[in-house]
RNA sequence: GGGUCGGUGCCCGAGUGGCUAAAGGGGAUGGGCUGUAAACCCAUUGGCGCGAGCCUUCGCUGGUUCGAAUCCAGCCCGGCCCA
């Protein structure tokens, strides 16, 4: 079966309806992925998450490559068993790591050798442990090894961090050892637009099952990266997903469906709830602000979540204001509903083939969320 | 009644002649977070003023000193010990 089916085309925009077939299931697209690093969307059980409207989620090779170890994770059921999910499952191949423990890594034209975060030993990443953890760690869809550039970022460096991510692709696919699992290449040259051409140019000879955009979301600011992703997501195959790494705002996401994207993943929702931060679609709210003391009415009026069908924003701003852990848990709850609410109306305003109006609307009413 | 230790900003608490509008916590208020080193981090927190700056503040009153939260005297209040 092939990796990915459109369903329908937005003839009024890029955005595109489709389906990702996976070992473990069917994934609608546009989709939304929601973070579990360590194997755990923080805060909330999979059942909860199930009723969030989740149908994929994220797991990270360097994260649990350190602990528990991939053997660990074998004997637990793979990452389907220890996290207790059964659905489709995505894993990161430590990429971003290579980004965000920037300071604790040293990048070489083979691979890039980490500080481990936790007691400093060294663990070394490139393509071929990264694809063979990620073999066995059992995700449904894996990432190949690339380098996750910063911004802003030097040229050279840039031009050296496509090249290292086109070799390392090319590594990943010969190492690819799972035939169960799907293995998608990535996309980089940060907000270099021949840069990100040349890259695409390169990666899609390889044949991977899907193709991800990464290197956003890195501080470039909304602009940047709508233009960057407007730019990319044409050049890529239209008969293999597309994924827009780390992103995002909700607004970001919308943009991105317009041009044509059609998976993302973030961890706004679920770190932003852990920190009193709602998404509604009346923009943000900082339920620790004094303005809701006394507030009983929910987050979002007219929301199906377990946390607007039983609080109030006052009774959530106390637990956050005392340190209870379900002020995290509930915002969490209703943060990743509202993301997977945001992406069932985007799939249905495409089926519509209302979407670009829709889009419009919803982007003038975010724009100061950018 | 005698002795002794102490009374600091919303709270706790450091400071014991000038660099002190006063450390550090807590609380409060506001902000940030984008393929998670984040249930975390940052900022503000006496008053007035855009600002230089001015005013008020370390129990109360008075004193010493160029200068006092800091030294002295008296008083008030609290803890502990003795009677």
């Amino acid at each position: 079966m092939k990796p990915f089916d459109l369903k329908n085309q937005d003839t009024h925009s890029k955005a595109r309806r489709g389906v990702v077939h996976t070992a473990h299931g069917d994934v609608q697209t546009p989709v939304f992925m929601p973070v579990g690093t360590r194997g755990t969307v923080k805060g909330i059980t999979p059942e909860q998450l199930r009723t969030t409207g989740a149908e994929i989620v994220l797991a990270n090779t360097y994260h649990m490559l350190l602990r528990p170890g991939t053997e660990v994770v074998e004997a637990l059921g793979d990452l389907h068993g220890l996290m207790s999910w059964d659905g489709p499952i995505l894993t990161d191949s430590g990429g971003y790591q290579v980004f965000s423990l920037s300071t604790l890594n040293r990048i070489g034209e083979d691979g890039v050798e980490f500080a481990s975060h936790i007691d400093g030993k060294k663990i070394y990443l490139d393509a071929k442990t990264a694809t063979e953890t990620q073999n066995r760690l059992g995700a449904d869809i894996i990432m190949c090894f690339d380098e996750c550039t910063p911004w802003p970022c030097p040229q050279e460096h840039l031009v050296k961090a496509v090249e290292r991510t086109v070799r390392w692709a090319k590594q990943c696919k010969d190492a690819h050892a799972n035939d169960k699992q799907l293995l998608f290449g990535i996309v980089q040259g940060g907000v270099d637009m021949d840069l990100r051409s040349d890259c695409a140019k390169q990666m899609i000879p390889m044949e991977f099952d899907g193709y991800a955009i990464g290197g956003l979301s890195v501080g470039e600011g909304h602009d940047h990266m709508i233009r960057t992703v407007n730019h990319t997501a044409p050049l890529l195959p239209e008969d293999k997903a597309r994924y827009l790494m780390g992103v995002g705002m909700p607004i970001d996401i919308v943009e991105s469906v317009r041009a044509g994207v059609d998976m993302f993943d973030c961890v706004l929702p679920s770190r932003n709830g852990r920190n009193a931060y709602a998404f509604t679609d009346d923009g943000p709210l900082r339920l620790r602000n004094s303005q809701y003391v006394t507030d009983t009415s929910p987050i979002e009026q007219g929301c199906p979540c377990y946390a607007c069908q039983n609080f109030g924003k006052g009774t959530i701003r106390h637990f956050f204001n005392v340190g209870e852990m379900m002020g995290p848990i509930l915002v969490t709850i209703h943060n990743l509903t509202y993301f997977q609410r945001l992406m069932k109306e985007i799939r249905s305003q495409i089926e519509n083939n209302t979407f670009n109006e829709w889009a419009n609307e919803f982007c003038s009413k975010h724009k100061d969320e950018a």
